[in-house]
DNA sequence: GCATCGAACGTTATATCATTACACTCATTT
DNA sequence: AAATGAGTGTAATGATATAACGTTCGATGC
């Protein structure tokens, strides 16, 4: 399963998982929300609130789990990762200051991906 | 409909806002989710990606559309928005040099606000 | 005036995402 | 062996969101 969203590049729902998992003997919903809800825990997966949707971890469960972001682009719908250590620290610093103690922060960027801005440019032109 | 989403204080999900408006002649979904749009474009409304629920603008439509962040308390579910100008450059920036063009940015913090964190403190002594 | 058009709206149905409830298996403990 | 409890599989359902389609109504051109 990890395997499969791995390959994708993209973000997948837990439907699309299930299509793909079949095969592999699994068979309802509630088993694909449990095994990603395991891998979530051990870092393996990430879910794309924005997307109502999981990704692999980039990163190989390197300990970053409060600090991610993802950059998705709308056109592709290819998701990257990347790390915002600062950025989560600074949050996390502001919203402190008036008493709100952070656990997980959640940044996700939408837009365009370097392949699909450049095509884009060539279809206007 | 946008004074029901501000008197709450929280997200409400587009199904708790239809609940409360129901008197007022709206009888289906499609309907709210109509309206929230609306208010959405012109500022009115965010919608909290990691709930699937919506909050009223707390600043007014001051132009701060891109740059908007919130702090959700796991809690009592009380969700304050403060504006994050710097942390959205910075973002937009970072992406930037990989040439991912920001559209969008989604920031949402989870944790505890600072009455619920004294409670549970309290309670936990 | 009135035919035409298109945007907005209402209704119904359906798609999509996620969880509950419960029975069964099987390893562990006693 | 009986009791316990974690994990698993199945079915059903709940929660969120959109599609499809007909109607209304104001704007426009004749």
């Amino acid at each position: 399963m990890l395997a499969r969203l791995a390959k994708a590049g993209r973000a997948l729902t837990a439907y699309d998982i299930l299509d793909a998992v079949r095969a592999q003997g699994l068979r309802a919903p509630v088993q694909v929300y449990r095994a990603l809800e395991k891998l979530r825990g051990e870092g393996l997966v990430h879910r794309i609130e924005s997307l109502n949707a999981f990704v692999a971890c980039a990163h190989f469960r390197r300990r970053h789990e409060d600090s991610v972001a993802f950059a998705i682009c709308e056109t592709c719908g290819t998701v990257s990762e990347f790390a915002v250590l600062a950025t989560a620290r600074a949050l996390r610093t502001r919203t402190r200051r008036s008493g709100f103690v952070t656990e997980r922060t959640t940044v996700e960027l939408r837009g365009r991906c370097a392949a699909c801005v450049g095509k884009g440019s060539e279809a206007g032109a």
